[in-house]
DNA sequence: TAAAACATTAGAGTATAGTCTATGGTTAAT
DNA sequence: ATTAACCATAGACTATACTCTAATGTTTTA
């Protein structure tokens, strides 16, 4: 598909998957067959990588982490053992970061009662 | 006290606790009594909202979200109800958050178990 | 009393993550 | 055949959150 369907199946506007493609994160590849233009074409990896890349967006990733996350899942070159150490990496910023998320849901909570309570 | 034991004092940098004063998170008073110059005097609660910016810039917080739980937290002008609603909001965001990375934990989990055991 | 250390404001510069415009070529529809 | 819709690249522009420099004045210290 070409990047207008790209960006339609996924609601990713064409700017921003020309700005994740520049980044790396994503690839089209151009067909052999066809001389007249230089387009892009995009498979259904592209679909998921961009599934992916809003998913970890929403978290928190920066395109640099996503980037070896999609590594990690995509690329064939890298070892087990370096998958499996981005993605105990990535493991282990999330858990702390759901621990950090915990904690501020405690203290805001507790302000909130302290608030309720003394009508302050 | 003065920026530069604030500074010492929270680890936050004199630029950065400038650029939070600029955006209205901290403020500073003038000593009336003093002439000469027009230093800044900061006090305990200054103190307090720079850990409590560091503690919410660490769980994503924006510094516009922050200015809004500061003003939770510290301006008396705001009725009970204004503040709750704030406070119920950020409790609702986080908790999303927390879902959301629960789900991405998931997902990686499940993801480094078929590396492993598709050796691939 | 002069140098070092500290204070202020204004504004420039950086990094991240887009978002948009301009220009020029290609394909599809009427 | 021409117009609308689409594609590509380059580069300008925006917002957020700093980070740093310059210019200038004040306070402390050796």
């Amino acid at each position: 598909m070409l990047i207008n369907e790209l960006s339609k199946r996924t609601g990713v506007t064409i700017h921003t998957i020309r700005f994740y493609e520049k980044a790396g994160l994503i690839k089209g590849k151009r067909d052999e067959n066809v001389k007249s233009n230089n387009y892009f074409n995009y498979d259904e990896e592209s679909v998921e990588k961009l599934s992916l890349i809003r998913d970890a967006k929403s978290v928190g990733f920066t395109i640099n982490e996503i980037g070896q996350l999609i590594d990690a899942w995509y690329n064939n070159q890298l070892t087990v053992a370096d998958k499996v150490a981005v993605l105990d990496e990535k493991l282990s910023s999330i858990e702390e970061r759901i621990q950090q998320l915990t904690e501020m849901k405690e203290m805001i909570s507790q302000f909130k009662e302290d608030v309720i309570r003394d009508n302050c």
